[in-house]
DNA sequence: GCGTCAAGTTGACGGTGTCAAGTCGGCTCT
DNA sequence: AGAGCCGACTTGACACCGTCAACTTGACGC
């Protein structure tokens, strides 16, 4: 196999590392699948043979995780992006939300691949993402408008859009609405609202729903002109 | 390759096909992994050669559908006897949300498999699990808890519970709570409530925090004296 | 110019899903 | 009772996969 590639000079090996690298994140992206990356054609994309995958891989999974793990970073930004110059805590954690939603749906493979493995955990970037999360948790915790564990807050939210991506992501075909813009923005509020509301109700007291209701009419009758911020 | 099974009557070649079904699923379920379930260690567990699985199923993927496919009416039947008995149409909904849960991490593969694959939306039992969740949700819309289209709310909350149990599947090293039922008990609180309240307040109107904290002390405020239900 | 050693290749192995063709054996019909 | 049919299953093969041990190549330092 006389391959198109010539060969690097001694201590230019890392440079192969990161053709490989490319090479499998074109191909996850443009099959949709990561079935598709098989080690033949991740080495043939890079003009290369199979076996030299090793050489800078442990094995095909290893691959895989290194293609993805570039993710988290990006994960991470986005979601600031989408936070920055807001103050309020509550809507902090919004946009963050949307921003999530947008990310997996724009890199369906890669993040499915990030959250299934049983390994994501120990991602630093993985761990940066739940950490940013967790301290816009405690943001509203601090402002007195949750209660509890910023850790057990911020696993809830991030239950919520997870499992809103990952059903989009797996069940195209399902009959969702038309505008997901606002399927995501309702999670969103389902997800903010209810961790605030069930972190305040407390856990003895689980008010039925007629005087849930009941109370609730009450509250939110004077919000639209109280507050109108015109979104 | 003489086999130990007797070859089965003209007409009965029915039987074969449930022989396979019971020997893939006592396969996934002792490894754990769909990724064991080969055609080969199917067939030599059926006491059978590998093609003969072609004669039932129409490939590796058909087969494993097949054997999962039968867990969607084990959920519904689990949803249902959790909220049997319950009137308040809210609990009703927290109930089921806790038999999904459960059932879920009692069958991780087959939940896994159930819910990634992208057809998952045609198989009936789905549907079905999915109307049962969206007419417990209409019960709270005619109650006059929650406003808004019964199937979006069903979906929100829906979503959260599949995110929860499937980053528990997915990630069962990550430093999850002690008590998982808490864990379980906040997500389904938070999304109960959430939907509650979201569909409630105003798109238009999005209080802020502040504003927000302090309707709900008032609102929270004198529960637990009206309301002790002592669960 | 030449040996060295990293960089990459060759060729093979066992395992996988899948299929075309063959064989077996109980049933029916004469 | 024997012939023959046809459904149930097996045989044998193919292409592809991840993986590894052994081999070759070629740029650099001396």
């Amino acid at each position: 196999m006389r391959s198109t590639r010539s060969r690097a000079r001694p201590g230019e090996g890392e440079k192969l590392r990161e053709e490989i690298l490319l090479a499998a994140e074109a191909l996850l992206v443009e099959t949709g699948s990561d079935g598709a990356l098989t080690l033949r054609a991740v080495a043939a994309r890079a003009g290369v043979t199979t076996p030299s995958v090793y050489l800078h891989f442990a094995n095909r999974d290893d691959l895989l995780e290194a293609v993805c793990l570039r993710s988290w970073g990006e994960l991470e930004r986005r979601m600031r992006e989408h936070a920055e110059g807001v103050d309020d805590p509550l809507r902090v954690l919004g946009r963050c939300g949307r921003g999530y939603a947008t990310f997996a749906l724009e890199h369906p493979v890669q993040y499915r691949v990030l959250l299934m493995r049983p390994s994501a955990h120990r991602s630093p970037g993985a761990r940066a993402c739940f950490r940013y999360v967790t301290e816009a948790a405690a943001a509203c915790v601090s402002a007195g408008i949750m209660r509890g564990r910023p850790e057990s807050l911020a696993v809830g939210l991030w239950s919520a859009l997870h499992g809103l991506v990952s059903l989009l992501i797996a069940q195209p075909e399902f009959d969702w609405p038309d505008d997901l813009d606002t399927l995501i923005d309702n999670v969103v509020r389902m997800a903010g609202f209810g961790t605030v509301l069930a972190s305040r109700i407390p856990r003895e007291a689980t008010p039925a729903s007629a005087q849930l209701a009941e109370g609730l009419d009450a509250l939110t009758a004077s919000w639209p002109e109280r507050d109108q911020p015109r979104r």
